[in-house]
DNA sequence: GGTTCACATGAACAGGCGTTCATCTGAAGA
DNA sequence: TCTTCAGATGAACGCCTGTTCATGTGAACC
């Protein structure tokens, strides 16, 4: 708070006018940064129809916003004190995991994705993407290219026999 | 540190007797950990012929250790003093990422897996796990089976083409 | 019994944290 | 000019942390 207060060239004292608590600043901030992630995400998807171009938009749109916004996570992530806050990680990753869910079901449905369990799928795809927040901050080393990304997740690792419409889905 | 000591029915005073400091009781805790990790993962996979089967044996061990020592995770995830043992844990991630790195290639220069780029791919993988670890202290929710995880990222979620030697690579 | 000494104890210390509140400030109204 | 009061200040408070060290303890040896 004491850092926060001077950044902002403002007391200690002054940012208890406006926020309660450091939980009830901390929140407001991380309110406003899961709306525009949110949305973000939602608007780059509406046009696209096809499912598979859907999750490289959803991919490219999240890894962007982390690292546009990495110096937060670092922040947040490195601040002993932001313990709290867990029932709205909650409803950001609910929010995040539907949305995702729906894209996956949509793409089974109409025959483009394989007949796989799309919870599975859906979690499995947010856990790489949380696992890239993490490699911002822990771990630099460990960071991927959204294209990297999305053809490994889309394709796989095992080699594709067979025709392929290459087109619709470049490796 | 008082915790600790009390967990062990000793004083804190003696706790200092055995560890110069936190960081040096954590660091230890950590090493072994990180041995016993990675020689489960290491003892698994020596074995394994078909680098496909070897990254299912590796994605399983990884996320079995987690989950045994999800205790361990979650208290150092909790404590809010524990930001130390960076340069541990970057050796911890890259002999890990090394040891993924080798499967992949292998896989590749075998022609069992596609033409990818082997260290993007390592990292995606590893991404994977990672946020599975994230998962199990704070969304609980996206917890994925390891078969599951391997499946999408052998096969990718796109429906697979023309025949396939389905008996390697089962979905 | 006396001496020694490795081991053990926990109160005390210094520093950091979020939060409070007596105090100040300066513009607006009388 | 004097009064009022919302807004701003930062020293102080209480709590928690990792760490230290004067003090205690008891087995081993002379």
């Amino acid at each position: 708070m004491r850092m926060i207060a001077g950044e902002a060239g403002i007391s200690v004292g002054a940012l208890y006018l406006y926020y309660r608590s450091k939980e009830e600043l901390c929140s407001t901030v991380f309110k406003g940064l899961f709306n525009e992630f949110r949305d973000a995400i939602a608007e780059r998807t509406r046009e696209i129809s096809d499912p598979a171009e859907q999750i490289r938009t959803y991919i490219g749109t999240y890894m962007e916003m982390a690292r546009v916004h990495r110096e937060f996570i670092y922040t947040f992530n490195k601040d002993k004190g932001f313990a709290f806050g867990v029932e709205w990680k909650q409803k950001f990753f609910v929010e995040l995991r539907r949305f995702l869910n729906g894209i996956i079901r949509r793409g089974i449905d109409e025959g483009i994705f394989a007949d796989i369990e799309e919870s599975e799928a859906t979690k499995i795809v947010l856990s790489v993407l949380r696992g890239y927040v993490v490699s911002i901050v822990i771990d630099p080393d460990n960071l991927f290219t959204a294209d990297a990304c999305t053809d490994i997740l889309l394709n796989g690792l095992v080699k594709r026999r067979g025709p392929q419409k290459g087109a619709d889905v470049p490796r």
